[in-house]
RNA sequence: GGUGCGUUAGUUCAGUUGGUUAGAAUACAUGCCUGUCACGCAUGGGGUCACGAGUUCGAGCCUCGUACGCACCGCCA
């Protein structure tokens, strides 16, 4: 047996007992004639003690030993001379009588702590022992509590765990596809799913009434810190629901899991419901940070036309936040919001603010108007003396409402109103059902083309299809889209006609889509469902700025595993037998 | 496809106006030390300043290009 206890559950209760353990060298602390060594496993830290006047073989042996050596040691547990508080196993001790060297190790290239030294490039290029530092190790469990629970809580309701297949057909709608290429059917490709979603309308059709899956999906774009080539969704669908039925299991679902895996309770109220429209109007973003508040007003009655300013003037939308207490920023602070919104991700053309003193409004565009309109703005802010007023204009409203969407919530970070540990929820609902794509020259889903219209804008689809509003739904917390979904098109008729809109001849859409039109053809039950981001939330629980700290094998930037140095090139051989060729000229 | 920032010791970083032998901390090695737990003290080794070109009497520092990393825009139904 090599081990009889772990390195994090000896107490004083367990004085004088003989116990085997079993670790990694975690520090190695040299007195001269004692030597301490910090025995580490995933359940903590156990102190060793080795005493030269006791056992000077065994005291020798410890000496030889290095940091992240795997070493089992067997000896009396002891009650520390000098306890340390700071770790649970702090009031005892190892008296070790036996030392096995199990394993060398080479000196790790960062030290493996908390607080370590490396950086991300070389803990990812070193993933394995990076992963045995606690802090990371303790998101993985995180994560692992918190698929327990979901499956525990939908178990509950009667969902059924079902999956899917993961090489499936290409589809063309929404983002690139992971292809693999397929050997037993030349110059033919699977595709890796983007998610289940028509397989789990097709478990509708087959009478699973309650399905979910915890599943990995694939999308072949850029990164982000909030984005992973593959990532997890916790994927859901139900039958005989309407979108109240689906928001309610679900809200309950979000209020369980925080108090089971977060220890967070969110109150008996349901989540607020906003509209799409009215998210955009007041927060300038379909997945708005309501931790603050910091709304937007806007100005076009109070500035437009009410002044000589001619970029006012000649405004579409000019909309404006209110900073509490930031009056008093100076020049170069200015200067720096300004820069901000000026960057080229940003995209505005400048940056106008007043600042609400005891002696009146100071604005810098206060030679185009008079004391009476800066008053006026000041009050249509609903500011008082000492806050500052930050106001963005341009010819593009939902254009400029995104310009001061960055800005808020750069606002919000500055004012420290975006606490990691307080969460706040909601659901932002009625979609758009599609949106122009200048680039594609045609209609585009905005949910996915799966995505039922809500019943009485069904005329419109004909007459203006850009009216038309979605039975789509996303939840959103602390300004993460962390889940959404949709009622689903049951009807085949309904299904061909929005393909039809989305510029779909019927032929392209009986090619793609035929087998899920044809299995509404066989008495598809209305339902509907809803996939929440798992590494989203989990990073969200854990506090963490990018998921890639709670997914244990990570790719970076590039889309690159730098552990495994993935991708690579693959033999000849290989290709061969796929009857692929690269093509080297780019 | 684009923007910004970065790349100097194993690691994290500093490096002045372009000027002698490129520093610190930490890690590592050696020695001393019997109650440490961020141990302490002393000594030591450790550098293709990412790569390539250019400007210059002289480049870690300036210019251009390339590669890589991070963040973001586009993209992500």
């Amino acid at each position: 047996m090599y081990r009889t206890k772990t390195c994090g559950e000896l107490r004083l209760a367990n004085i004088s007992e003989d116990v085997t353990l079993a670790g990694w060298v975690q520090k190695i602390r040299k007195m001269g004639g004692m030597t301490f060594i910090d025995l580490r496993d995933r359940y903590g830290i156990t102190q060793l003690v080795f005493n030269e006047e006791e056992n000077k073989e065994l005291f020798n042996k410890a000496n030889t030993i290095g940091r992240e050596y795997v070493i089992q040691v067997t000896g009396r547990v002891n009650e520390r001379y000098n306890k340390n508080n700071k770790i649970p196993t702090g009031e005892i001790e190892i008296i070790v009588n036996k030392l096995t060297i199990l394993n060398k190790s080479d000196i790790p290239p960062f030290t493996i702590e908390e607080n370590t030294d490396g950086g991300d490039d070389i803990r990812m290029k070193y993933r394995y022992l990076d992963l045995r530092r606690s802090n990371v190790r303790a998101n993985l469990e995180l994560r692992h509590k918190f698929c327990l629970a979901v499956r525990h809580f939908l178990d509950s309701k009667g969902f059924l765990e079902i999956e899917t297949p993961v090489l499936v057909g290409s589809t063309p709608e929404g983002a690139r596809d992971f292809i693999v290429p397929s050997r037993m059917n030349p110059g033919q490709f699977y595709a890796l799913p983007q998610s289940p979603q028509t397989l789990k309308q097709l478990l509708m059709v087959a009478g699973i009434d309650k399905y979910f899956q915890i599943v990995k999906c694939f999308r072949d774009e850029d990164l982000r810190a909030d984005r992973q080539p593959e990532f997890t969704q916790i994927d859901c669908e139900m039958s005989f629901v309407e979108q109240d039925d689906i928001i309610n299991t679900f809200e309950e679902m979000t209020k369980y899991l925080f108090k089971e895996v977060r220890n967070y309770d969110l109150g008996e109220k349901p989540f607020l419901r906003l509209s799409w429209h009215e998210a955009m109007k007041r927060f300038g973003s379909d997945k708005p940070d309501m931790r603050f508040g910091m709304e937007f007003v806007e100005l076009m009655s109070v500035l437009k036309n009410t002044g000589e300013f001619a970029v006012f003037n000649q405004a579409e939308y000019i909309g404006g936040i209110c900073a509490k207490g930031c009056a008093a920023y100076t020049r170069k602070q200015i200067d720096e919001l300004t820069n901000y919104v000026k960057s080229p991700q940003i995209g505005a053309a400048g940056l106008v603010y007043a600042r609400v003193q005891d002696d009146g409004v100071k604005s810098s565009v206060d030679k185009f108007y008079s004391p009476e309109v800066l008053s006026n703005l000041a009050k249509e802010m609903n500011a008082e003396t000492g806050d500052l007023i930050l106001i963005i204009s341009g010819s593009d409203a939902m254009r400029a409402r995104k310009q001061l969407c960055e800005l808020r919530l750069l606002m919000g970070e500055r004012l420290g109103l975006r606490d990691k540990n307080k969460f706040a929820l909601l659901w932002v609902v009625d979609f758009p059902m599609f949106e122009w794509s200048e680039e594609e020259q045609r209609l585009m889903a905005m949910h996915h083309p799966f995505t039922a219209p809500k019943p009485s804008d069904i005329p419109l689809l004909d007459s203006a299809p850009e009216k038309v509003l979605a039975d789509a739904y996303d939840m959103v917390c602390n300004g993460v889209e962390v889940g959404g979904g949709s009622i689903r098109i049951h009807d085949a008729v309904l299904q061909a006609k929005i393909f039809e809109i989305l510029g779909f001849t019927p032929e392209k859409a009986q090619e793609q889509f035929g087998f899920l039109m044809n299995a509404f053809k066989f008495g598809a039950p209305p339902h509907g469902g809803l996939a929440y981001g798992l590494d989203r939330w989990v990073s969200l629980f854990a506090g963490l700025d990018s998921i890639r700290d709670c997914i244990a094998f990570p790719k970076n930037n590039s889309g690159r595993d730098v552990m495994l140095d993935a991708p690579s090139e693959v033999d000849a051989k290989q290709l061969d037998e796929l009857h692929l060729q690269i093509d080297h000229f780019k």
